[in-house]
DNA sequence: TCCATCAAACTGACCATCCGGTGCAAAAAC
DNA sequence: GTTTTTGCACCGGATGGTCAGTTTGATGGA
């Protein structure tokens, strides 16, 4: 919403969401503890406490604070494609907005599972998301099987990160990346 | 192996295997308490434990279950993909071996995110399958990007599945996997 | 046919531990 | 000195696991 508050030198709230994926990503969505993560931030349970008001708002944060990251990357990616021409600019900027996250915060994928574990309901608004940005790349283009077929493949992308399957060679990795922005950027837009 | 042992008339041990993943698939993989698998199969947890020495166990039993069924799902979808003439037929029957398997035990894929939320270094066994499976699709063409391409999308098609993401219209859905299954068969064998 | 036997399968009570959350006091920051 | 932030002891409940005992069902002998 506003600005940071400069009043704060250091950002505990954010620190305490870097260890909680920390601690997801090294020990798994189900020792996600209040205690693991304020050992792992050097903090008390209730210093974490103090900042998120329970376990379930700390779970929220970290899906809300990946979400919005995701939709503004993937905002500005998309304005830059139609900017460039490309006929599916929304398609365009989702893909990019997956790898960049990908490489910048390889961990902050696995909000999803963290709060996917505790309960499902709570991934609510990442389906939201999903719904809506599924609805914008089906209205800019006539093919939507080859566009949903792209966005499966990104999705699986993200799931073999996320389970540490078998992406192997990296550069095999960057390949498929190349080719699901091609078959993207072959899409005929709507008639 | 040798014949079921007619002493039991029942399986308890698949019959709790399968509570634990409408365990899972309903209240998520967090939920996922011995004392809720006893309820969910009219049991006691002393029951449970005695199928299952531990906890553990018993989310391993889940992954190996359902590896095990695709694994024989995708063998024999591959031979018959070979026999057909199919240039990929190992890639093939991983396909058609992730469609079956979301048919007919929609709720099967839920073992790994169940393991993989207690600990994420049980998920070996999938790697291993994976990266075995992996090796030998790689090995039947030239185009490996194409057909990990085509394995990335089937991998997001589960992950949607999981996270009960925006398939949104079956049709869509059915659509996108004719598209893979078309990938798959327009690559180019191994020279 | 009936009963004694025995092992497998399961129950129910129980234990130790962990976890999320609270209350309050002590620092820190301003 | 006031407000923000953190430390710390503690509680109620849930959870994984143990154990002794009970039920079930097959077997075999008289």
């Amino acid at each position: 919403m506003d600005a940071a508050p400069p009043r704060r030198a250091r950002n505990a709230a954010g620190d305490i969401l870097d260890a909680a994926h920390r601690v997801v990503a090294r020990d798994g969505a189900g020792r996600l503890t209040l205690d693991a993560v304020a050992r792992e931030v050097g903090m008390t349970k209730g210093g974490v406490l103090y900042n998120f008001p329970s376990k379930t708002a700390l779970l929220a944060a970290m899906l809300t604070r990946m979400l919005e990251r995701f939709e503004v990357e993937a905002a500005e990616a998309a304005v830059a494609a139609a900017a460039a021409g490309h006929s599916a600019p929304t398609l365009r900027g989702m893909l990019e907005a997956v790898e960049k996250l990908d490489n910048d915060h390889p961990q902050l994928h696995l909000a999803i599972v963290a709060a996917g574990a505790e309960d499902p309901a709570a991934l609510a608004p990442l389906r939201a998301m999903a719904a809506r940005l599924q609805a914008r790349i089906l209205d800019e283009t006539a093919d939507g099987p080859g566009a949903m077929l792209a966005c499966a493949a990104a999705d699986g992308l993200i799931f073999q990160r996320l389970m540490d399957m078998p992406p192997a060679d990296p550069a095999l990795r960057a390949a498929v990346r190349a080719r699901i922005l091609a078959i993207a950027d072959a899409l005929e837009p709507r008639a």
